[in-house]
DNA sequence: GCAGGTTATTTCGCCAGCGAATCATTCGTC
DNA sequence: GACGAATGATTCGCTGGCGAAATAACCTGC
């Protein structure tokens, strides 16, 4: 049978022996990418067909699943691994077009909460159908017993990874390259 | 078991119950955004630290790969999944800087090849020793069968994205959400 | 040898997101 | 009860990338 090569494959071929470095390492990481690129082109292109950008949806989403469908700029940052710059520009859009609902916190004024309009739940719920063909389409390459492997591989480095964000918040740098002086021939301009 | 949750059991928590829907399939996507997220977080610091901004490598490093270290723009953009336009905006900051350097095509003079200066790949190399500490990080969480187990399944979807992707640029819209009832949790295969 | 279509790249206008600084409010401490 | 540090959100300037149109060169067929 075919080999059945994937653009990566290509790349690593091409890769190989020209830089000493772990070909498996970079073979997951470059399919991580480019994966998650096609899945946000689908979604993209099915959102659209109910009229939300990619980041209105995703915003959206992480409210719906709440309590009361609603959250706080933070919470929705920290969801969204998102800058406070960001989330703020996100909830002025949304706010403009009417899917969301700012309340200024009445304890501690400093607060926002954001909450979903009948708007923003209606539009949310349309929008899923469509998200769901999206993700079954490529998800779909799987049967179920592979998606609970690769579920649980990824997990293990999603949380190899939260953890180190979480980390790299606290100390200052900790990983470097292992050593040689990389050139540091000033600046080569 | 220790509950070890990552953000997406959380999220998945949230959401159960709140939304007719494939939980596997969403979690494998999200975990997938998720991921692709911090690894891109982790790489950007990597390579500031050889000043270099996070689309330069990924440029840098396709070019490095190739013979006599050119390519066309449209090569490239195509690698990366990148629009000509943003292609086009990647290599004028590369070619300022002086990584790349652009050269007309003589045969057919409509094209334009990339190629890789001296500085460029000195960098490049610089870079990659940053890169490799940046992806073992978050790839170390699996060991060495793990990797090349979750790499099997990532191409098996990364086949389909890139068989879909190639589709699209033909016929027009195929996929729209079967109906209402998104129930089909059947063996889908 | 030129009209019409195709292909490769670039230009243009626009926008989401980032980092850093700012504003508003609360908390801690004396 | 007032001062300074901490916290939550917002504003500001900038930039990478996109989509659509423009440009430039090639390739027919006649």
């Amino acid at each position: 049978m075919a080999p059945l090569e994937d653009s990566v494959d290509r790349h690593l071929a091409r890769w190989r022996g020209k830089a000493p470095y772990d070909e498996t390492v970079e073979a997951v990481v470059t399919r991580l990418q480019m994966l998650a690129k096609h899945v946000a082109n689908s979604k993209r292109r099915m959102h659209a067909e109910v009229g939300l950008a990619d980041f209105e949806f995703q915003t959206l989403h992480r409210l719906a699943v709440r309590d009361g469908h609603r959250a706080t700029p933070s919470e929705l940052a920290a969801d969204l691994l998102l800058s406070p710059a960001g989330m703020t520009g996100r909830l002025d859009a949304l706010e403009q077009a009417g899917l969301v609902r700012r309340i200024r916190g009445t304890a501690d004024r400093r607060r926002v909460d954001v909450e979903l309009t009948e708007h923003g739940h209606a539009k949310w719920l349309a929008a899923m159908r469509f998200q769901d063909v999206a993700e079954r389409q490529i998800v779909g390459a799987l049967d179920e017993r592979e998606r609970d492997r690769v579920n649980a591989l990824l997990k293990k480095m999603l949380l190899r990874a939260e953890e180190l964000a979480a980390a790299d918040s606290g100390p200052a740098g900790t990983a470097r390259p292992a050593d040689t002086s990389p050139g540091s021939t000033g600046p080569t301009a």
